[in-house]
DNA sequence: TAGCATATGATGCATATGCAGATACTGCGA
DNA sequence: TCGCAGTATCTGCATATGCATCATATGCTA
């Protein structure tokens, strides 16, 4: 039972693996070719647009995305460029700034988003019915929560720590 | 419903992105902490050794673990340096080259086996049961399949390839 | 068998991004 | 108030990897 179940586990994980990085692939390929933006910037674009007055701090983005700050740093730097957000330097805490998004960054994040989506229904939801999105959302939920608890919840420190049961 | 399931497409999708992203970052940290080596050595090594005679086409290999034959090359370069593979001149294709799996190769991935099994369950295995793993299989390989058949079926074969279904 | 389209792998260049350290600022305690 | 530890961001450097292109080899066609 434990050797089968390991070797499952083995099997949907490479499966997964391949899978979404396929079709991270194709998404990456669909901004560029059609906005000529990388799927970095909408992950901007998408978290800003989900903030307070549309502006965080750029430690705040970076760990949304899931990058390091000196990442971060460049990135804004590029997106700042092509106009589709700004910097502001924060009142309260002279050390640091805010990242806003732009007239032009909101256009582009609309645009982006009707494209997003229509990439996503063409090469994911199109092959899954009602019941697979769920086991899909409720498996993903059960090791990101689990994830998440292993990791502290904010540390990069990955180590083997009496967790929690999950659920 | 149909609304709802378009928002729920992206909702599983995030949730995955986010998911598989944080595990990937987990293995390669794992791997380099451990063996000194990427994630990306252990693909190659265990494309390698389900070949026939541990041997493949540096183009084959390219395909297997997903990225360019620029990139390959560079990898290869690399790993070969490192002493776990060597390349070999192609008999009967004298424009190519083998990449072969050298004994250093073979020892190595076998620990990375076992390291990365652990590490597996440590990190997924272990939040999910056998009717997650059925599901999350079963939902991979649905949307995989269908991307082949979007993306004109394009060689991807390894020996890890989607199984014929869900057991 | 000469010629050309194609295939394989390598190289130049560009970009993305991580780590280590630099810089500027904050806030707490002596 | 002064000094120091901590924080936010940026910069230098290294690595990974993609695209365009090159040299070489293959093999089909006439």
């Amino acid at each position: 039972m434990a050797e089968v179940e390991k070797v499952s586990t083995v099997m949907a994980w490479e499966l997964t693996l391949r899978t979404v990085s396929a079709l991270l692939k194709v998404y990456d390929r669909t901004f560029i070719d059609k906005l000529g933006i990388p799927v970095t910037w909408y992950d901007v674009l998408v978290s800003l647009s989900g903030a307070p007055d549309n502006r965080l701090r750029a430690q705040t983005l970076a760990e949304s995305v899931a990058i390091t700050r000196p990442g971060m740093t460049r990135l804004v730097d590029a997106i700042e460029k092509a106009g589709l957000v700004r910097r502001e330097a924060a009142k309260e805490d002279r050390r640091g700034s805010y990242v806003v998004l732009t007239d032009k960054g909101e256009l582009t994040l609309a645009q982006a988003h009707t494209i997003h989506l229509d990439d996503l229904e063409t090469n994911l939801g199109r092959f899954l019915d009602a019941e697979d999105l769920s086991d899909l959302h409720r498996v993903m939920n059960k090791v990101w929560t689990g994830h998440l608890s292993l990791s502290g919840r904010r540390a990069m420190h990955i180590e083997t720590m009496p967790a929690p049961g999950p659920q």
